[in-house]
DNA sequence: TTGTAGGCGTTATCAA
DNA sequence: TTGATAACGCCTACAA
């Protein structure tokens, strides 16, 4: 940076004044200017290869053009395509995406709070990795616009784009009982964080519909990691399993379907195995993973066009908390039909 | 980022001139203030919630804590491990890191080599999207500094950390003709990369060590990506078929897998197909893939670590052009000892 | 149609 | 031990 090419300097070598430099740079040479003028102007910057300081362009605007993404783990494939999302909408419009990967973990959280407040961001994004964090609420009362996204957080009064996780974990448990499952484990992710219960109940209300019920046993809370799906699958094999397991998210499915093989069980022969989300993985894992799409590309985009609506607003305008619920849509997997069989068979 | 709170507005409060607050900010405090100022001033700071305007602070200090990474394709696991490497080191240098995904489009990339310049970045971590890019050596004429990471360009002069792609494709080689195989295809990916040609040349020189040779038609070039290795593989399917397939990276090896199951045939008990890059999917994969880990999240670490030492450097300090070559590994799948016998069947 | 000058929020030099 | 003040590079009234 030391030694960069200023305004200055391209002034100098075309001969005019700084302002005259600063007005073509911004357009604003259109109206009143020589056409003459602004060629020498244009001709400097090429060969001093000039471009402007935004640091100093954002100090005097007073805006910069970037927006954060406050997200839980960018590892997770749904996480890193809602980000796909926002980027695609705030490159065509010409906005900056800070990323910031809290990775779980709160402390990350709030120092990237604090990172993006001295970025003094546009506006943010906001994935909770947790059921509440009081040092969010720093940026309403910054005045930096906030949109939540995927998850709810009830206390904290932002605009939101969710899925319809409820409806989510209802129809995938409804076409598993229709397939002929009646025993059927769930593997929950953080019960602090909406998507985990809501799709927990979805699964309940499917399951008292029928006058089912579930043993405890076959119940199990884990991270959303592969990792935690592999553990809680595990546990499982412990008592008695059921017939079928739902995981919360694909991740913890993949890693329940690794547990299960790894200890001679195999999918969808023995036991049957579904998730949440929809991630590329899903359609890669052999068999198919029956699932429930979360669009989180188009959350992503979503979210971002939420935000500029925000950002654009009037701030006199009083508007009111806007809350987007997408739709969600069953994936089946091959397994299903193989297993119909095998389970009625097991069931007679 | 209207009505925000300036250090101004700290020192009024705190009773003090904005230089002692300056002074608190920067923790210059240590050796000459009176405790009980300083305990003001800090009170001050809390109560107005201020937090310094960093737009303000970089323009003074003529530097930005900021790094760029210029990557080709953050969706593919390989670069997304990479950058996690990059961040982890960042953030404990108290570096801030701007992604910038070119999506493989040199178009895209050049928007993004603009947009680091005027971000004045103080690094740039380097991975191209294609064998050449005169636009990046903008950065050195800038005196930004810049390390390449993964993939070497000759012509560009700059330090660099990769990885030894001619031994890994040489060692893969080795292993699947140890187990049997005699004739082998390749997926290559694109040859205007130095990783895609040492791969292939790696291989070459195993097959040639041998007296043996490949079938033009057994050779493919493809485009690192999932979909590619499909395509490439189904070409394939139209004559002979190889006894294996060599992808020159994991996500065309599982693209290959799929097409070929699609086809009707079977891994590995029909075709071997191996990889490189050993990302997290394929040991997902079933049967697990046999790859060549190549370090990403290391290569990642050393890369940012090579920046940091070049940004810090003494400019005047002539130093010559460092290259890091790191270490790969042979991770064998199941697959193989499946394979081995299998194929000496079909080989008497 | 173009130029002059003040100020955005901070840091750092010099004086007090 | 603290305070006044001049930059940093750019934008924009206001003047000319």
């Amino acid at each position: 940076m030391r030694g960069q090419v200023t305004i200055k300097d391209v002034a100098e070598r075309a001969g005019v004044s700084i302002s005259t430099v600063s007005r073509v740079l911004n357009g604003k040479s259109k109206d009143h200017m020589r056409p003459e003028t602004e060629e020498r102007v244009l001709q400097a910057i090429k060969e001093l290869d000039y471009s402007p300081n935004r640091y100093a362009r954002v100090l005097k605007r007073q805006r910069t053009g970037v927006i954060g993404v406050l997200a839980p783990d960018i590892s997770n494939p749904f996480f890193s395509q809602l980000l796909r999302g926002v980027e695609n909408v705030a490159y065509r419009h010409d906005y900056l995406v800070l990323t910031c990967d809290a990775e779980n973990s709160l402390e990350k959280e709030n120092r990237y709070i604090e990172i993006l407040i001295e970025e003094r961001v546009d506006g943010v994004i906001y994935i909770s990795s947790a059921s509440q964090n009081e040092e969010v609420e720093r940026f309403l009362r910054k005045g930096v616009h906030l949109v939540m996204a995927d998850r709810r957080l009830e206390n904290i009064e932002a605009p939101m784009v969710v899925a319809n996780d409820l409806k989510a974990g209802y129809i995938l448990t409804e076409h598993l009982l229709e397939l002929g499952y009646r025993e059927i484990g769930f593997i929950q992710g953080p019960m602090d964080l909406s998507t985990a219960r809501d799709r927990f109940q979805g699964f309940l209300q499917a399951i008292g519909k029928r006058g089912l019920e579930v043993r405890k046993e076959h119940i199990k809370e884990a991270d959303y990691t592969f990792e935690g799906g592999y553990r809680a699958a595990q546990e499982m094999l412990n008592g008695k399993l059921p017939q079928a397991i739902i995981a919360a998210n694909d991740l913890m499915a993949i890693g329940a379907i690794r547990a299960l093989e790894d200890n001679g069980f195999s999918v969808p022969q023995d036991i049957g195995i579904a998730g949440f989300d929809n991630i590329p993985l899903a359609a890669l894992a052999k068999p198919r993973l029956t699932t429930v799409a979360i669009p989180a590309y188009k959350m992503g985009q979503e979210a971002m066009e939420m935000l500029l609506k925000n950002i654009n607003a009037n701030a006199g305008e009083n508007r009111q908390r806007e809350v987007k619920v997408l739709e969600v849509e069953l994936i089946k997997g091959i397994s299903a039909d193989v297993q119909s069989s095998k389970v009625h068979q097991s069931m007679v």
